[in-house]
DNA sequence: TTGAAAGTTTAGGTTAGCCTAAATTCTGCC
DNA sequence: GGCAGAATTTAGGCTAACCTAAACTTTCAA
């Protein structure tokens, strides 16, 4: 068992190698994500080197090993279902449920996982999107597109949301923009200028930006 | 925000203050239920003291102050709504609920807590019988009594369970000794010797220690 | 190509919570 | 009342996780 923040050292990485183009993890990255000095970090990877947890160079910067993956993708499964039995099964808002799943997960025992990914229905993805890995340690996301990169003129369902910020979710939530909801892009105005789309019968003006954290389906 | 080992420090306290004769609690008692060494209770204790969350007296022993029992307080009653959620709700047995929330009732935020409190429907008790200390920090236990002080050819209704071992916890469950149930007690053998009880159709023999940690209503 | 700025690591230090061993105080029995 | 043994505290030390300041690499723009 890790400590808890071991633990989120592991699952800061993996995220930020999600975000990055290289795969590898820069100490001032994860410094920012963890709210930590950047020395800290680079001791705390030495730490997780030692245990195989991490390949690191120094000045290089980090990456998951696989045993080192196969734990963030346990914490991962553990925040997810949290975040959807919170959402689904005792109705927090979905703005919340993150917060509190982030604090839960290292408190979830094995036990009660299984219980909540059964009662949920073997779930896979929670509220915002995310696809919850395995127990197996495997993860399949569905395939997506930016909302950003769709062209104008189709029709879409929204499958992910990329975004933990309570003010951003109540907003989206507010427009009706949650995971399963279809709309239709209806214009991208140019020099990165906002994107056009139709929820139901209401129609609404989206930055640039948050289109980027709005995956929706490919085409059939 | 205490850390979980202050708050894990000033349950221990409170329960074993319960306990105990004098309203004092030894370092040693302390220091076995947590386990830990009593020289680290020690100087937990002089901590604690500082924060005005104790009185403790070198040699003497320790007390909660009137803050230190607040803290307490709130404390069980994230232990006891945890435990209550996970047996009622989440449908786990009542013999591991107490290891479950032994973790949990840390992590548990207050949004989260007020939740879970009206889903139960404001319950006064969780699965063992223990009282909810309410949100303002009182507690009120229903009157009862030891099975093992009750004269034999009454009739009786389980209110309270006070032990946290999951086997004998399985024991009893498997007997039917569970709270808000009613029992006939039938004899009670010199010497210390068993208690016979009737539960429904069946008869039980229970030994003189377990009689003590069942309590049951006092007469109407 | 080089040097300043940005990024990273090293050095040295702090705090929380724990430990063992030694010193102290309390308790109960003769 | 006194003393042995139990209980407790003090002394000294350890590890995990953090920090700041200084030293070192890397990057990239002139």
């Amino acid at each position: 068992m890790l400590s808890r923040q071991l633990e989120d050292y592991v699952k800061g990485i993996f995220v930020l190698q999600g975000e990055s183009e290289t795969g590898l993890v820069a100490t001032s990255a994860l410094a920012k994500r963890l709210s930590v000095s950047a020395a800290s970090v680079t001791s705390m990877l030495k730490k997780l080197k030692q245990m195989k947890l991490v390949q690191y160079t120094p000045y290089k910067g980090a990456r998951l090993t696989q045993g080192g993956e196969k734990i963030a993708l346990e914490i991962l499964r553990h925040h997810r279902l949290l975040e959807l039995y919170l959402a689904e099964v005792v109705g927090m808002p979905w703005d919340q449920v993150h917060n509190e799943a982030e604090i839960l997960e290292h408190a979830l025992s094995e036990e009660l996982e299984a219980i909540l990914f059964e009662k949920l229905g073997r779930p896979k993805a929670d509220p915002h999107g995310d696809p919850i890995p395995a127990d197996d340690g495997t993860l399949e996301a569905p395939a997506s597109t930016a909302l950003a990169e769709v062209e104008a003129g189709t029709t879409r369902m929204i499958i992910r949301v990329r975004n933990d910020d309570p003010e951003v979710l109540r907003y989206l939530g507010g427009l009706g923009l949650i995971p399963g909801v279809k709309l239709e892009i209806l214009e991208k105005l140019p020099f990165n200028g906002p994107v056009k789309i139709r929820v139901g019968d209401d129609e609404h003006s989206l930055g640039r930006e948050l289109s980027q954290e709005i995956f929706v389906s490919t085409p059939a």
